[in-house]
DNA sequence: TTATTTAGTTTCATATCAAAACCATAGGTT
DNA sequence: AACCTATGGTTTTGATATGAAACTAAATAA
C-alpha cells in the first residue's frame, strides 16, 4: 500500500484516499460498477497480479466499499458487491472518467461510455452546481479551512500564500 | 510511482490515474486549488518528504496539471500554478472531498468546507445530472463498453458476469 | 470419477517510496 | 560587504509494495 497513512489527517480528501487511493482500487471499483462481481472478472479485466488483487479486494472489503455476499446464482462461491458507500463513489469514478475523456483520451477513443439509460444520451459533465441545477464557475467556489485547527503548531504567518 | 503503467489502457479512468493516481498527487492538487503555490507551502501543508514532493511536482508539471511560472511578486523563484487541465480536475477533488465528509469524516469534522462564494452556501453534492439539472439515480446510469475492442483476445464468454 | 477452474497463498526479485543528510543559491540582516 | 537562514532541491539508504511464477485446496464441469 503506502508507507505514510493519511487516515489521521483531518482533510476529507486524504481520508477518502486512505480508502480508495491505492493503485488499483479505483479501477476495481469501476469494474464493480460495470458489473464485475467475481475474482476472475477483476483479474481478467485488469491484468493485475493475483496476490495484489487479493490485497486490494480485502482492503476494499475492510473499508466497507465492497462486501462479500453468497453468489446470486446459488453456487457456493462468494461474490464481491458494492456497498452503499461504494456506490456513492460514482461521482468520483465518473469525474475521473470524464476528465480522462477530455484531456488524455486514448487514440482509439474511450473504452467506456457513460449514458443516461432512460434516454440513451451521453451523460453531461459532472460539475459543481447550485441547488437550482445551474452550473457554477470555479471562481465562485470557496474552499475555506474550517474553524478548529488545533493541529497547526506553526502559526499561519500568511507568508504570501 | 508504480510498476505497471496504466497509460496504455484504453480506459479513461486508468489514463487519468496515470496522471493523478500517485499517493500525494491529489492532495497537492487540492492544496494548489486552495492557493498553495510554492514548494514550502505544499511541504508545510502535507508533511511530505522533500524528495517525494519534488517527484510529484515534476510529474504534475510533466502531465501539464501544474506549470512553473515566475513568482508573481517579482522574486526570482518560480511558482507552481494549476493549468486549465489542472483546474478542470475540480469535480474530482470535490467529489472525493464530499464522499469523505459523508462517510469517513474526522471526529472533529472536516478541515475544509466548500462553498458557493456568491451566496456563502454550502456546495450541493456533485452528482450526475441531466442537461436540465435534474439529479439522476444511479440505476439510470449506463456504463457501456464502446464498440471497438481489439485488445480482447479472450472472447467474452458472458460467463455469468 | 476425473479434470479443470477458481480463488487464493507463498516465495522471491524488483521497483517505488520515505527519511535523513547533504548542498547550492536566494534573500535578509548587520 | 559579510554573514546567516530559508528555500528548493539531490543523494544515499533502508523499508515497503508490487508482479511473476509456482503451488494448493476447494468448487465446478465433464
Amino acid at each position: 500500500m503506502k508507507t505514510k497513512s493519511f487516515s489521521d489527517m483531518q482533510c476529507s480528501i486524504a481520508r477518502t484516499l486512505e480508502h480508495v487511493g491505492s493503485w488499483w482500487s479505483l479501477l476495481i471499483i469501476r469494474d464493480a460498477m460495470m458489473g464485475a462481481r467475481r475474482f476472475k472478472h477483476f483479474q481478467a479485466s485488469l491484468g493485475i497480479a493475483k496476490n495484489t488483487l487479493t490485497s486490494r479486494l480485502n482492503e476494499l472489503v475492510d473499508g466497507e466499499i465492497l462486501e462479500k455476499v453468497p453468489a446470486a446464482d446459488g453456487y457456493k462461491h462468494e461474490e464481491y458487491r458494492l456497498t452503499e458507500r461504494g456506490r456513492d463513489l460514482a461521482p468520483v469514478i465518473i469525474a475521473l472518467s470524464q476528465w480522462g475523456d477530455k484531456w488524455v483520451a486514448h487514440p482509439d477513443g474511450p473504452s467506456t461510455i457513460i449514458t443516461d439509460k432512460s434516454t440513451g444520451e451521453h451523460l453531461p459533465r459532472v460539475w459543481p452546481r447550485r441547488e437550482t441545477g445551474e452550473q457554477m464557475r470555479l471562481a465562485d467556489l470557496g474552499m475555506a479551512r474550517a474553524a478548529s485547527n488545533e493541529k497547526n503548531k506553526r502559526r499561519p504567518r500568511d507568508d504570501n500564500m
